[in-house]
DNA sequence: TGCCCGATTAACT
DNA sequence: GTTAATCGGGCAA
């Protein structure tokens, strides 16, 4: 059983969860940094991995919020999900970057990349560096391995599209660390008319 | 059962 | 810019 503050916390619309995710420290085994980028899935949404309905891979999101779902993609990369909402909901927040803070080395060895921005700098990439994998899917987000700890400062949070879907492809349900270096990608500028 | 596609990444040209 | 790696889900037959 979840603690009560991770209850409400996730519990919430993963529209509120999304953008309060950002600024966050994500450790995992003592490993992680501060989370620069998420992206919101929500039942209802085409995108979504629960939208047709539960399967074997998908189950954790039916299940209450403050889980951590772990899917493979594209049969090489684990991705790491937060579901959030009341239980059977089945929406989640996809954790797509973090900015390395603890545990270099060990994120280092895993990926086998020296430079610091590519470690954690993507939902596979991410997992590779934190040691994240499809064994670890359905664990509690508030007990050990995992360690979560709320955004202290303020953060200037932006938001966009969301990165590699087909579908919904338009809804601006990509929230990230406004100008961070870490991200999988940029936040496009504001369009000015005329310039 | 067979086929196509995907919430990706790295290594190509 | 393109493409291969690789596997589970969804759908047609």
């Amino acid at each position: 059983m979840l603690n009560p503050l991770a209850r409400a916390f996730f519990g919430r619309s993963v529209h509120a969860v999304a953008p309060d995710l950002i600024g966050a420290t994500l450790l995992f085994k003592g490993v992680g940094g501060l989370i620069v980028e998420v992206e919101a899935y929500h039942h209802t949404d085409p995108a979504a991995h629960s939208f047709r309905g539960p399967t074997r891979r998908n189950a954790v999101m039916f299940g209450p919020p403050g889980y951590a779902y772990v899917y493979r993609s594209y049969g090489i990369h684990w991705c790491l999900n937060f579901v959030c909402e009341p239980p059977g909901s089945a929406s989640a927040v996809l954790v797509r970057a973090i900015k390395p803070t603890v545990g270099l080395a060990a994120m280092r060895r895993r990926r086998g990349v020296a430079e610091e921005r590519l470690l954690c700098a993507g939902p596979g990439r991410l997992c590779e560096a934190l040691g994240i994998t499809g064994a670890h899917n359905g664990l509690a987000l508030d007990a050990p391995p995992f360690e979560l700890f709320a955004r202290t400062d303020a953060a200037e949070i932006t938001a966009g599209p969301r990165i590699g879907i087909t579908k919904a492809v338009d809804e601006p349900w990509r929230y990230g660390l406004k100008g961070s270096r870490f991200l999988s990608k940029p936040f496009a500028s504001p369009v000015r008319p005329g310039a």
